[in-house]
DNA sequence: GTGAAAGCGCTAACAG
DNA sequence: CTGTTAGCGCTTTCAC
């Protein structure tokens, strides 16, 4: 008992509270749960005695009692896709808001999921969200077992129902290449992300196909890895070998910044003017006035609160069916792409 | 106990895996933690069993008896000032790397500490990282009466000893100013973060010193929320009552980023040839091409791990004095400023 | 409305 | 090395 060093005074627990305040020790545990048959004089009572002794409730064993942890864990990976800083915090708050606690976990590998799921396992949380995190058929089944809920961010698992909360990416993605293609943009590119991203892969699909139902076909894709730097050196290696095209479409925003500094800063085109770049997401950095990005906002608020939502209403009802919500995004007219 | 559904088996406990085994419970328990006295021979059929079973140790019931949650809490506020998620993802990664679990806390108002100091002595954490937020010396003595170290970063509490884990800004801030002033800079005025802010206080009042060490007293100061947008306000504020200065210093690099973007987009003012800005930080944005600020890089990887090694270290051993750790930061000569 | 008593699932002496 | 035995601090019937 490391912290039970010399002169500290052992923790006080609802015994002592019960024997200072003269009542039995339940009385004490009823005192600070609301709601619970209490008269208004043993409360008092109970209430002066904790304020003297410096009593808190010992949260963890209430937890064991009631298996119930008051956590929720949360699971993100990449952080620098600046959308996500964003989207943690105001699931944090919609958690705290209510009464629920965040556990962190930050997936770097994929390799590590088994690990975390370990943690996750023993740690007893009331739920899981992943904001950023591949599962296939087998990690939902996991979760099953275990009888915990989860809910995917912008994910989904083939072959298995799940709860999940997704941007429209369809309708997001189709809206900007019709603006693309209503302004005259004929020679296309796409700048995707890893091939090992859902995200990548679905926001991909969708512009190629999109291109394809206008007689674009066969646009040349390049990847990167949704980072700043892979938008500039995506951009730099189609260079190499061709001219500029009429328009980039980028899977985030952070690569679409990245390709129109690379595009303004080494290869002297003008954005938006000689060529157009849409991204995906609508972060912060989007709305700079040096870039204006013409893309898509997710609506984090109402998607964190969305996936809250599911979580504790599965939380309190095990039963309740596997949910998918979709959310639109909102285009944003930005000034990356010639109106 | 909403959880228990029909269907659904009761959850498996160290007892289940010890009847299958043909073992005694607390033989479960040990082959469960490395380095406690067990047989290979008891070890193999405990884990057969609870392969078997899908058991998975009680975090819970452990932390009970242990005293030892192995978890601690991070507080983090601001998400704006783009530099603390890169900062939170790191302290986590050092963490986990020790296998301890991060409970976050965010903090919008700091009237909101009392209630979230609250959650954090219930739930037993082992420690404390306050990434973002105001501590007076009387919540410093609630963590003393408590027992449960706390290590505050970039922020320091007037007449009390604490662990704490800064950057040098005094350094960091005269290599700034030198370089402004080695340029034949002469009229400056600072952009500071908000009041309330320690860090956007300690900054200001740093600049301004050594701003009148080399003879330049009075300088003009606005005050902005280190955001972008307060960047920008700052600047056009100015601007409606005084011409360009030769330079401006900024609490943060993202109103640098905000300052450069309104001088350059509305006024006209062309950075770094006719103004210099610097900031301070070193985040992922300040490096981007179209920016290239000339700032301060806090060396995040560092001050992550020295923020655990210190808060790890007072949790091992509860009587070691409170430590102070300054690391100095790099400067970054990129092209916001007139060389 | 209140108190007594029985655990939640595990760890940690202590004997054997 | 193994099993027995107390609890960790709280919630929750169940009588009174």
């Amino acid at each position: 008992m490391a912290r039970q060093n010399p002169g500290s005074k052992k923790r006080v627990t609802s015994y002592d509270v019960a024997r200072v305040a003269g009542v039995s020790q339940s009385a004490v545990s009823r005192a600070f749960r609301p709601g619970l048959s209490v008269s208004d004089k043993t409360r008092t009572k109970v209430m002066k005695a904790a304020k003297k002794l410096g009593y808190k409730p010992n949260a963890i064993a209430r937890m064991l009692i009631t298996q119930r942890s008051g956590m929720v864990a949360v699971i993100i990976s990449s952080i620098s896709n600046l959308v996500y800083p964003e989207l943690l915090s105001r699931v944090t708050d919609q958690l705290s808001a209510r009464g629920v606690r965040v556990l962190l976990f930050t997936l770097d590998h994929s390799d590590q999921l088994e690990e975390l799921l370990e943690q996750v396992w023993t740690f007893q949380v009331d739920g899981v969200i992943a904001l950023t995190a591949h599962f296939d058929h087998r990690d939902i089944a996991q979760f099953e077992e275990h009888n915990i809920p989860v809910v995917l961010y912008n994910r989904q698992v083939p072959d298995h129902p799940v709860n999940t909360v997704c941007v429209d990416h369809s309708q997001g993605i189709r809206q900007l290449i019709d603006l693309l293609v209503e302004n005259g943009n004929k020679r296309f590119i796409v700048l995707s992300g890893p091939p090992d991203s859902d995200v990548a892969n679905e926001r991909r699909r969708i512009a190629l196909e999109h291109l394809a139902e206008h007689g674009f076909a066969d646009v040349p894709v390049l990847y990167g890895d949704f980072s700043y730097q892979s938008g500039k050196d995506c951009f730099a290696e189609w260079m190499q070998d061709h001219g500029a095209p009429d328009a980039v479409v980028c899977s985030n925003d952070t690569m679409a910044i990245g390709c129109i500094d690379q595009a303004r800063g080494t290869h002297g085109i003008d954005v938006p003017e000689q060529m157009s770049v849409v991204g995906f997401d609508g972060m912060y950095a989007a709305f700079w006035t040096g870039y204006e990005l013409t893309t898509v906002r997710q609506p984090v608020n109402q998607m964190a609160k969305a996936a809250v939502d599911i979580l504790m209403e599965r939380i309190e009802n095990p039963d309740a069916p596997p949910e998918k919500r979709v959310l639109a995004g909102t285009l944003i007219r930005g000034k990356s792409a010639r109106a």
